[in-house]
RNA sequence: UCCGCGAUAGCUCAACGGUGGAGCAUCCGGCUGUUAACCGGAGGGUUGUAGGUUCGAAUCCUACUCGCGGAGCCA
């Protein structure tokens, strides 16, 4: 067979040309006189129609014999334009030679429940569903990275393995440490942010964080990826900035290079069109009032749920940027607020059609003499954090920065019901395999 | 951890307390450029586990296991 290899991508490239295609059987359709093969290779699905008279090597002989679904091989044949539709290519195939056979795989081309899927999880992701989440997945990835190079952000990576609870709230994942007893996987890298903000001027860290809350919600896994810019001489105000620039950018670059996949998942794109700058803002207190006018209550002074949210988001086709909330709802590090005590310069973004929070953030405390009385309030242990408190022995100054979810932001994105279907391998309270 | 719902063929589901069915998948045959193709036939089950009620339980009751949705926690 003469190899030459074209990703199915690039077929419309050599229409006329013999091509080989190296992939795997999506779906096959035998009859009497043509047999259609959908092939898959990863860059698209291309349909392969053998014909009685114009295959070789018995190909259209052995097509029903040897070609099962999701079975790899590689087709020869002539790229022609597609009899019945525009705009849409073919292989009028001469040859097919076999390369890994399949037998009776699991997922077949119909509906099939979450649990079963994701118990296959490592076939399900050759599925159009899943590819194109994790395509958007990557494009928003690149996108985050293209942000912060693109405007003075250096990258640091923070520690995985860390002596100390990060907010000191959560719950983590314990393991042994030689013989320095605890080390936690982190939940955030903000701290080690804060320290690379002081000596780069603007960080960013990126990767994946965890926590052991028995979380089993449609928002929640164990282990997700978390992007955190820190930026030093930066107030609450520049930090809501910010954020928004960067969310409007992501939406941006996933409208642009993400339609296809968008389509395949029928996202509404009007949704996503309608983020622009600027995002809304209310502070805390005027979401309690909100919320008491929309017959949903609550006492000054206690957290949102995941229901408050979404109702005070309901009223903004936009993120709406929440501000100014109560000390005791949020972390230790957070700075209080000059022209109100009873609350911290910090803020959540709340994405729309009821996503809920994708990032939060604040202003941090740059006062040592407040972050130590606040550690030991919150009867954390100081030891851990005297690195911490060193920031603000050697050249204190104001600064912020603020956390997004990657997954989050990817299901926003997607429009997807569940969060897990945003990570290729997710890890749930009750999943651990594949 | 709490509240609600569920578990039946490989998969998705149906079946009044009275001999467990369909579609898809698999195998066999047919077939119109088919595209989650279509048509005909065949095989496929200790109804999640353990107990109980009953002449008789997939069906009613109890416990357990697992799953789904929601809450809390958060990104």
């Amino acid at each position: 067979m003469s190899e030459s290899r074209v990703e199915v991508r690039s077929l419309k490239d050599h229409v006329g040309r013999e091509v080989t295609v190296a992939g795997w059987c999506y779906n096959a359709r035998p009859q009497k006189r043509f047999k259609f093969l959908e092939l898959r290779d990863g860059t698209g699905t291309v349909q392969c129609v053998f014909g009685a008279e114009t295959s070789l090597n018995n190909s259209f002989e052995r097509f029903e014999e040897e070609i099962t679904q999701e079975s790899s091989l590689y087709v020869t044949g002539i790229v022609t334009k597609h009899p019945k539709h525009d705009d849409v290519f073919e292989l009028d195939a001469r040859d097919f030679r076999m390369e890994g056979r399949s037998e009776n795989y699991p997922i077949q081309p119909k509906e099939h429940g979450v649990d079963f899927l994701f118990s296959q999880r490592h076939l399900y992701l050759r599925s159009s569903r899943p590819h194109a989440i994790l395509r958007v997945r990557h494009r928003v990835v690149k996108a985050i990275r293209d942000y912060f190079d693109s405007h003075g952000f250096t990258l640091l990576d923070s520690p995985i393995l860390t002596a100390n609870a990060g907010e000191g709230t959560s719950t983590l994942f314990a393991t042994e440490y030689f013989d320095l007893g605890q080390a936690y996987l982190a939940q955030t890298g903000q701290l080690y942010g804060e320290a690379g903000c002081m000596a780069f001027g603007k960080v960013y860290t990126f990767g994946p964080t965890f926590r052991a809350e028995k979380s089993a919600t449609r928002r929640h896994l164990t282990e997700f990826w978390m992007v955190e810019p820190e930026v030093a001489f930066m107030d609450l105000e520049g930090n809501m900035s910010l954020a928004e620039d960067f969310i409007c950018y992501i939406v941006e670059c996933v409208l642009t290079d993400c339609r296809p996949e968008l389509e395949r998942l029928e996202r509404d794109i009007s949704k996503l069109e309608a983020v622009k700058k600027p995002f809304p803002r209310i502070t805390y207190s005027d979401a309690v009032e909100v919320l008491a006018q929309k017959g949903q209550p609550i006492p000054w002074g206690e957290d949102f749920g995941a229901p408050h949210e979404t109702a005070v988001s309901a009223d903004y086709d936009r993120p709406l940027i929440i501000t100014k909330y109560p000390e005791a709802v949020k972390a230790f590090y957070m700075k209080r607020d000059a022209d109100d005590p009873r609350v911290v310069l910090a803020m959540d973004v709340i994405a729309p059609e009821g996503y809920g929070e994708i990032i939060g953030g604040s202003q941090r405390e740059e006062n040592i003499d407040v972050l130590v009385h606040r550690i030991e309030h919150e009867k954390l242990p100081m030891e851990a954090f005297e690195w911490y408190l060193d920031l603000r022995r050697y050249g204190s100054v104001p600064h912020s920065g603020f956390g997004m979810g990657l997954e989050r932001m990817v299901a926003w994105m997607c429009g997807t019901q569940h969060i897990r279907e945003t990570i290729p391998f997710p890890r749930t309270i009750d999943r651990l395999r594949p």
